[in-house]
RNA sequence: GCUCGAGUGGUGGAAUUGGUAGACACGUUGGACUUAAAAUCCAAUGACCAUUGCGGUCGUGCGGGUUCAAGUCCCGCCUCGAGUACCA
């Protein structure tokens, strides 16, 4: 008998679709354990190799804990929204809903190759309007919610509506706009219906506000922050510019404190928490209030170093900033003109490559120091950034370098603040040890106490007050895009009205044409039908409008993170039809207990996944605030790419040797015409693309060496590889256990077959000792105490290395233990049928075969987990008890060849080892080739 | 610039709490089986010196330090990777 792998991996996966194995139930008395995967978005690609890295490390766990007795959640689904469907639509006018199935077909044909343990049946795709219609409920909850800041939590607003009718708005510590007006209950209470809800709009946490956007043009459409990469677009790399428009946000601010301390009750990647605590950007310092000479308007600055406050020579505002216009002397108003023109005309490329060139201009306005009353000159600079902060700054430039550069450029006077500090040259930035001057009621004072005596200060005359600034902005929520989740909303007078939960699932209407209108409107303007029906409550045909019911329907779809933000709590529930999931499991599931995922959706996916969950956890939709207790970052698999040189100008093609002294440009080549040598097929290059039919080869020593390069794996870099290959010559077992070997799961690296055949040769060998010369050979024979004893040091290695989630060293114990058992010709169903349970979560497939052939009748996959008995290990360990002095007394338990009277006397004579039992009682001796070393007390 | 992480044989990587560095695998070399190849099995494999045998010296990016003992801890550098970037 043969290990036929294909045969064998065919014939179990259907096995275990049939009956359904791996379907969880939410009524079960066994403990839960919810392992999820981040889902994947299915591209016209299909999977590569790095894909299911990640999916084998979690399977992996899921069928451990289902060994250990839990009743294990590990769901799957697609995030089936996304830009390249939509990009697909407009070349070829097929609908995205096409290319989507087309696609996830392909990928769960992928998926179910490799073994995996899902739970099919609450499969969700976030383009399903059943799965959509919640997503959409979702906005209406955060439309309808608003932050309460002494709370410091979301509640209805309702809440606070009635807190207006009762006193207004002057009391209410409610998180809005910065511009909301102030009223009394009295006023409230004579606003029109449209006024009163144009207030509201300012603090709803879903709102519409005319911000300042990231406009994509080539992509047609606004990003928020995390879509952006040094300052072009993630997604093609486009350049952005600013765009003011109306748009729907997600205000995530206040919650950003929150999403700040929940990163420590989370065990999540230290660098991801640090990621995510970046991107929130707290800093903790003071708003200042300068009056502006002449004028009744006030300058408001933040800075985290109040202290500096008698350096400040000079003001910088934004060039956005709104007080611009009002103060600018009418000597400098052509020039500040001039200037803003100057700087709005660059794009945000141009400004951050511009960075080491100061610009900036003088407003010809002052404003008055609070303390000294000093006039200090009011500038504008590029280099303050409008929606940091309060986009104006107090520039010290003895403390703060870009200030102080500013200061000498522009010929600015500068205060030298510090003690005994040389500032001729550079600001001084540190924040130790030096003493104020020239600082008033500071002089003589550190950092830490200057703070502290100014804020108060600050706080006492009503200069300012001690302030936390937040980097974290309101996230974008509107998309100019056709494939995405309608936004349930319909516009009357202008201002947005929710459709009621009870018409969801608004669902996305047919378009003709997938681009947007010719008047600039996004594609959902094409609808024919998309009017609202406020009478009958249903979506009707735009050419009604006119009539006094009907009104449009919002033309933006909401972003691609919007399904993704809550998917892992529809899986909990995920066929229900009347809830997004239902309370009884939400109570049982709780929250995720193992996400597998990368670290690319730290400051997307995972911060508004958090936010959404704090939110609806607020509002008593959800038990847990945070969604996922424990995070694994997978690494990334490269691609190992293959170049071929083109002489430039030329159809020749130099071999790598002798590119040296010419000109070329490295293009790609498919990583499958290559051998493992780096040599290239030549035949196969010219039929495998067109441009490579005639051109020259120029070899050397008769072949053709590509060069290599580790990158990204990605269709267009030709060097992905598909697991199906691995599969067909190696098997989906082979293949998940050499993706484990491959190294730590944390860590990146490139994808290379050159160790496969190394744990191929390890099921062969494995199977070998149930298999000999075409003979079944397990017996029933009692096992030999060495063959238990490896048994144990495997069952004990094992268990721990996936604990902490070290599947390479597993792989490896498994290796040893099967070369033991070979070498000591073992075939005891005793130390092969708990071998088979212990292999299971990595090689399914093999062992629920092997498990079969033993006579089970029952899978494999729910079988207690064996475990670690450690007398087996110290059958030959002698326990000597030893005094020394007659006070210190303790066991030692070490597998060496020592009396206890030539321990004795080791102890006696080494000074060093007498000097350490001196510490108290010992727990372990630590014996190097026979000599006592160390006592470990 | 700032923040975080990493540097170990020809290669991927082990070494979990400071305790015999290089497990396991690939590759390479030699051998067995074979007409031959494949497959399989056995042996060697960090470097250097000594090899008749025992063995010895050095060795975890670099320079210091703590310790009986350092890949691991501390101080100062170098290199690479990731995130972020005029953040006041």
């Amino acid at each position: 008998m043969e290990y036929n792998f294909q045969q064998i991996e065919k014939k179990w996966q259907i096995f275990w679709a049939r009956n359904q194995v791996f379907k969880a139930y939410n009524n079960s008395k066994k403990p839960k354990f919810y392992v999820l995967d981040m889902f994947p978005y299915p591209s016209g690609a299909g999977l590569h190799v790095g894909h299911p890295l990640g999916y084998i490390a979690s399977d992996i766990i899921a069928r451990f804990k289902r060994h250990k007795g839990f009743n294990v959640l590990h769901p799957q689904g697609y995030d089936s929204f996304g830009l390249p469907a939509e990009q697909f639509a407009i070349q070829t006018g097929q609908h995205p809903a096409k290319t989507t199935e087309t696609n996830i077909k392909r990928y769960r044909e992928q998926l179910d190759r490799m073994g995996f343990s899902f739970d099919w049946s609450r499969e969700v795709r976030t383009s399903d309007s059943k799965y959509y219609r919640w997503t959409q409920w979702i906005f209406l909850k955060l439309f309808n919610a608003y932050y309460n800041t002494d709370k410091d939590m979301a509640f209805p607003i309702s809440e606070l509506i009635s807190d207006f009718e009762r006193e207004g708005n002057y009391k209410t510590n409610a998180h809005c706009d910065a511009e909301t007006p102030l009223f009394h209950a009295n006023q409230w209470n004579t606003f029109s219906e449209v006024e009163k809800e144009k207030i509201l709009l300012k603090y709803r946490l879903t709102y519409l506000s005319e911000t300042q956007v990231n406009w994509c043009p080539a992509l047609g459409t606004v990003l928020a922050n995390d879509e952006i990469i040094n300052g072009v677009s993630e997604r093609g790399g486009h350049p952005l510019t600013k765009k003011r428009m109306t748009q729907w946000s997600m205000r995530i601010s206040p919650f950003a404190n929150r999403l700040l301390e929940g990163l420590d009750l989370v065990d999540w990647p230290d660098s991801l928490k640090e990621i995510q605590r970046n991107w929130i950007g707290k800093s903790i310092g003071a708003t200042i209030f300068f009056q502006i000479k002449g004028h009744k308007n006030k300058l408001e600055v933040f800075t985290t170093r109040p202290d500096t406050l008698f350096g400040v020579t000079y003001m910088t505002l934004a060039p956005e900033h709104e007080l611009v216009k009002s103060i600018t002397t009418s000597e400098q108003e052509k020039a500040v003109e001039d200037y803003i023109v100057q700087v709005s005309s660059k794009s945000d490329r141009e400004r951050q490559a511009d960075i080491k060139n100061i610009s900036g201009i003088f407003t010809g306005a002052y404003a008055i120091h609070p303390f000294t009353k000093a006039e200090i000159p009011v500038w504008i600079g590029e280099y303050v950034l409008a929606d940091y902060g309060t986009g104006a700054v107090m520039a010290v430039p003895s403390g703060d370098q870009r200030d102080f550069d500013f200061a000498r450029y522009f010929n600015l006077p500068i205060i030298n603040i510090y003690d005994g500090v040389d500032i001729s040259k550079r600001a001084f930035v540190e924040k130790g040890n030096v003493k104020l001057t020239n600082s008033s009621f500071l002089n003589g004072l550190e950092y830490a106490e200057a703070i502290q005596k100014i804020i108060s200060e600050l706080e006492e005359n009503n200069f300012g007050r001690g302030a936390i600034n937040f980097r974290l902005r309101d996230a974008i929520f509107s998309r100019q895009r056709y494939w995405g989740e309608p936004i349930p909303i319909y516009f009357k007078s202008e201002l947005p009205y929710p459709i009621a939960e009870k018409n969801l699932p608004l669902e996305l209407p047919q378009v003709d044409k997938y681009l947007p209108t010719s008047d600039g409107k996004p594609p959902l303007g094409n609808a024919k039908n998309w009017a609202w029906d406020e009478v009958n409550e249903k979506v009707v045909g735009v050419d009604q409008i006119n009539n006094k019911t009907i009104f449009p329907i919002e033309l933006n779809t909401m972003p691609g993170w919007a399904g993704s933000s809550w998917y892992f709590n529809r899986y909990m529930d995920a066929i229900n039809q009347e809830q997004f999931a239902s309370k009884e499991a939400i109570d049982y599931w709780k929250e995720v207990d193992f996400y597998m995922g990368g670290s690319e959706h730290a400051t997307g996916h995972l911060l508004y996944s958090r936010f959404w969950q704090k939110a609806l956890f607020d509002l008593g939709y959800l038990k847990q605030d945070e969604f996922a207790n424990k995070l694994v970052n997978q690494g990334m698999i490269l691609g190992n790419s293959a170049f071929v040189y083109r002489k430039k100008g030329t159809q020749e093609f130099l071999s790598k040797g002798l590119v040296k002294k010419h000109e070329v440009e490295p293009i790609h080549v498919d990583v499958s015409l290559v051998n493992s040598s780096n040599e290239l097929d030549i035949n196969k290059v010219r039929s495998w693309q067109k441009d490579f039919e005639k051109v020259k080869f120029t070899l050397e020593d008769g072949k053709y060496i590509v060069g290599r390069e580790v990158e990204k794996m990605s269709k267009s870099k030709h060097n992905v590889v598909n697991p199906d290959e691995i599969c067909d010559t190696y098997g989906a077992d082979t293949l998940r256990m050499y993706e484990m070997f491959l190294g730590p799961i944390e860590q990146d690296k490139p994808w290379n077959t050159a160790g496969i055949s190394g744990v191929h040769n390890f099921l062969k060998k494995f199977w070998r000792l149930f298999y000999q010369n075409g003979k079944f050979k397990v017996d029933h024979e009692v096992a030999s105490d060495e063959s238990l004893k490896v048994l144990h040091q495997t069952i004990k290695k094992v268990t721990e290395d996936i604990e902490r989630l070290s599947f390479n060293t597993c792989i490896s114990s498994f290796m040893i233990c099967v070369n033991k058992l070979t070498a000591l010709n073992c075939s005891s169903h005793k130390i092969l049928e708990p071998l088979l349970i212990l292999l299971s979560p990595f090689a399914p497939h093999f062992s629920e075969e092997l498990w079969s052939r033993l006579g089970h009748t029952k899978t494999i996959a729910f079988e207690t987990f064996p475990k670690f008995d450690a007398s087996k290990l110290e059958e030959k360990v002698k326990d000597y008890p030893v005094s020394f002095n007659g006070k210190i007394r303790f066991r030692l338990k070490l597998s060496l060849e020592l009396s206890v009277d030539q321990i004795k006397e080791q102890v006696m004579n080494e000074e060093r080892t007498i000097s350490q039992l001196r510490g108290g009682s010992p727990k372990k001796i630590i014996v190097v080739q026979g000599k006592i070393i160390n006592i470990v007390t």
